[in-house]
DNA sequence: CTACGACTTCAAGTCAGCTTTAAGTCAAAC
DNA sequence: GTTTGACTTAAAGCTGACTTGAAGTCGTAG
């Protein structure tokens, strides 16, 4: 079994080494063999790192991938692994869908606003607003300009 | 009219007085009177600030609200400014639709892998991936842990 | 007079997920 | 023997939307 350098890796995977040095130092990879110093990798690495890239697409972070791999006792099959991160996500994403169709709405009708000024817009808004509390801190949602998964 | 001083704003709004600087520094909001160097606000400065933080919730970032404010020619009705940037928004968000849905079913199927290990996993994954071509580069989207609009 | 609290500015820090840069190491080709 | 190209490390930089910290400025209360 021939040992690959972390550039061909990275090409097979459609990674930048520096990105696949990055999970290593964050401890999301393990730290592979070296030869002189330079990393070398086997396919096992190729296969944690495609496991890795799935679940940075459906949604996972880091932190999380990291427990996909590491968080489990020895033994525990994948199903299970997937199953239970996949809990927490899906709630989220349901979540986000709600959120995402409100704001559909919201946009929609914000066309029609018969306004004859922004000033007044916000005056309504003001009013509406005042019952409820202030958002909780931080942005609420976030997405890319353009989404193209491409799974 | 009695004018407001920034912390007035920001307990109305729900900001702190640091988003309003901030928000003052970069543009979005403009610079207001001051008396001894301290910031007054009227009340066209609350009904600004409402409608920022409703183009916030609905997934405006503040260069794009800094352009339903101040990008279009003077006069123009509130109805056309909205209408001009929820179309971009609107199309971005049927992208993301498509997307979670395309998410939901991977995480859903993803409890029902039979691998024995994570390796057969990415075996399996990286045998899929190969005619594909690499992900564009950048965070194909994001969002936050937890969602919770309360528009 | 001085202490207090609310404000000011400017710079730096935060988060995630990397990339970029600088400076050094290594084996192989010429 | 030197040059080349791929690699190494550690540290700094990037994005967006702020927050935090330090150091200074006010008007007012005691």
């Amino acid at each position: 079994m021939p040992l690959l350098t972390i550039s061909d890796v990275a090409r097979q995977v459609g990674l930048r080494p520096s990105a696949i040095r990055y999970y290593e130092q964050i401890g999301v990879l393990p730290r592979p063999q070296r030869v002189s110093r330079r990393r070398r990798y086997d396919d096992a690495a190729l296969y944690r790192l495609a496991t890795l890239q799935r679940a940075r697409q459906i949604g996972f972070t880091l932190d999380e991938i990291r427990k996909l791999f590491f968080g489990f006792r020895n033994g525990t099959p994948p199903s299970e692994r997937w199953r239970k991160l996949s809990q927490q996500k899906l709630a989220e994403l349901e979540q986000l869908v709600h959120s995402i169709k409100v704001i559909q709405l919201a946009l929609q009708n914000s066309g029609k606003c018969g306004c004859a000024s922004l000033e007044e817009c916000g005056k309504g808004l003001l009013r509406k607003q005042c019952g409820k509390r202030a958002a909780k801190r931080g942005a609420i949602f976030r997405f890319k300009n353009s989404v193209d998964l491409n799974l």
